[in-house]
DNA sequence: CGCTAATCGAGACGGTACGTCCAGTCTTAAC
DNA sequence: GTTAAGACTGGACGTACCGTCTCGATTAGCG
């Protein structure tokens, strides 16, 4: 009933459709985010340009959905070894890490220009990476918080944002390093609050 | 130490540089950044292409300076009625307006794009905005903490990055409503801790 | 041979040569060889800028083609009537008028700028329209060397260059008006030779 | 009385001049005409780009008067041994060397190049450059003419321009090699014309 | 198991913007 | 008042991609 008459999705090629992932993948790491190009894409994956863009709205979608495609596990669950801040500071650790690493970063930096440039992009990468991903500290938090180790008034959800957001500040904006000693701060201080305690 | 023989700077055109300075402004107001051309802005300002060139490495930088003109204030103090909660509120609720105005989200969010993709904007904007707007914040809760309002170990700097980047990411997001509850509670939460008090 | 992918001239576009070739002939008599660019071809033909250096390796390059394009016939023949002076007289006062008319003038002095600036050019009008033409002349010269009525040593392809040359010297460089009294005289010399004759 | 204040001859740098001809003609013979620049002049020269275009309404007429700077003895007069083929034949091998050096080449087509485009240019090199050089011509076989040599109707000037366009044309055009047996034949030709002689 | 319609690789097309180069004008400071 | 220097507006250069469009040549699913 629309006017394009929409592609037939069985007859779609596997072979391509994962060419092109990879070829968006490698080339983004290559040359970022900017100079990441239609064309380049398709001559990389030996595709034509119009298989791409009879699948994907936009470069940013692609990425998207390449990114994506190794990381569906939804983000996972944090250990609970009894000790909230032990968890979290083990946690964070790794990810920094993760961060730190320089084949890690292209893509991911990419993913974030191509969000803020584009809501759709930014819904997309929001619902399928960052939510789950803020959802696995919430879901700690909360049980602390059932564990009667978290203030009942708490509310799980904003302690993740106010946790992971600063790092996510920190490596976007390259501001400032993101070291282990950073992140174990920022547990220790959500946990403890700003307000002195009657020792 | 440049191999391109550097302009003259006292004979730089000040009438120009205003000019595409505002051109940059409108135009990222009503198309956005990444259709945001130097074409368009020398257009614009009625200026000649290399003008542009001859003064900005990039289009991020043209805005950036655009956007540093008006603001070059430092980023201003925070009110201190002796109530931190108070004042750190107060202030959050009129920068969750200023977010939710359409006419600013343009440029700035351009800037935000601009500043992941070129580290030089990055560090530009990072230093000139962001750094002085979160120690306005961070000398506010410093000055709690002399006056005994906040515990003596707590990092005022981290505690201003707790604060604000959890209302960056969901503006720059969009993941979540900007409103004033949230801030209300970020403030709360921030003081309280996450840890139980004993009544 | 050649490092860039050549075109697949089979999926040319006739539609656009077509266009490029008329916009370039009506540019070049509007605004003359200096001033003709390929922006200004482009957009009179509707064509993207692409489009042409496609197929096209210099703006002359298009004007040789554009020019050819209706002259292909290769240079024709010239009349016989049995005395030679009076076709070389008839045909070069047809080709003055030619010359003396502004809008023939244009694009065929553009086509010579093009050629003194460019050998490539240069081979192709020479080969295409300036050889055929003179050899015409010395096609008629040697019928009438057959005939009996020019003498038998002489050279007939230099003849036609000894008439044909100082008409177009006198053209190109606009050092003299060029007249039918001009080339009469230019052929009877031609003919006789500077040697006194014993009657 | 015009409105633009007419420059000050007596008070031009000559120092200056001398050296935008030179690298005038430095710079054509590198590059070639349409390479040349007005600001490459001024910077090979060390000048400033208002300094040519003070005194020189375009490239073509620097290099003009570069071209005539040491060349400005009018064309001077061909040898007289009494035998007008001999004489001339002996020139016009001389020059035939002379343009068949590349190093005289590039200045030269240059001319001509600028000569086409620009009909005052065009004049300035006729009238300083080419009349002088046919009039020489012109004068010799007017001697040989006075001398009985040469049929009393014969038009001298005619002659030159017969004998020296197909030259010129041979050599702008590069259709043909220029050698001393195509003038030796061009020499003949005219003298002896086309139709046949009674032994 | 062959038919047929959609997808595929390829790439020409009309466009837009790039970043560079130069034209020709104007301003400044040195002489 | 001319000079060297060079910033200015303007515009064309030739290149790179955009997103659309046509081409055969596969290639899948249905008959």
């Amino acid at each position: 009933m629309a006017n394009k008459t929409a592609p037939d999705a069985t007859r779609r090629s596997q072979r391509s459709r994962q060419a092109i992932c990879e070829a968006a993948l490698a080339l983004v790491g290559e040359t970022g985010y900017d100079k990441l190009t239609i064309e380049g894409i398709a001559a990389r994956a030996g595709v034509g340009k119009q298989t791409i863009y009879r699948w994907w709205p936009s470069k940013g979608a692609v990425l998207l959905d390449a990114f994506t495609e190794g990381v569906q596990d939804g983000g996972g669950t944090l250990p609970d070894t009894g000790d909230l801040a032990t968890d979290l500071k083990a946690v964070l650790r790794a990810t920094v890490d993760e961060f730190n690493d320089p084949a890690f970063q292209a893509p991911y930096r990419a993913l974030y220009v191509a969000m803020v440039n584009d809501s759709e992009v930014s819904a997309g990468f929001t619902s399928k990476v960052l939510e789950p991903g803020t959802r696995a500290y919430a879901d700690r938090i909360r049980a602390a918080q059932e564990a009667g180790e978290v203030d009942p008034d708490a509310d799980p959800e904003l302690a993740a944002e106010m946790i992971l957001s600063p790092f996510a500040q920190r490596w976007l904006l390259r501001s400032r390093p993101l070291t282990h000693a950073f992140t174990d701060r920022l547990v220790d201080q959500a946990l403890a609050g700003l307000r002195p305690r009657r020792a």
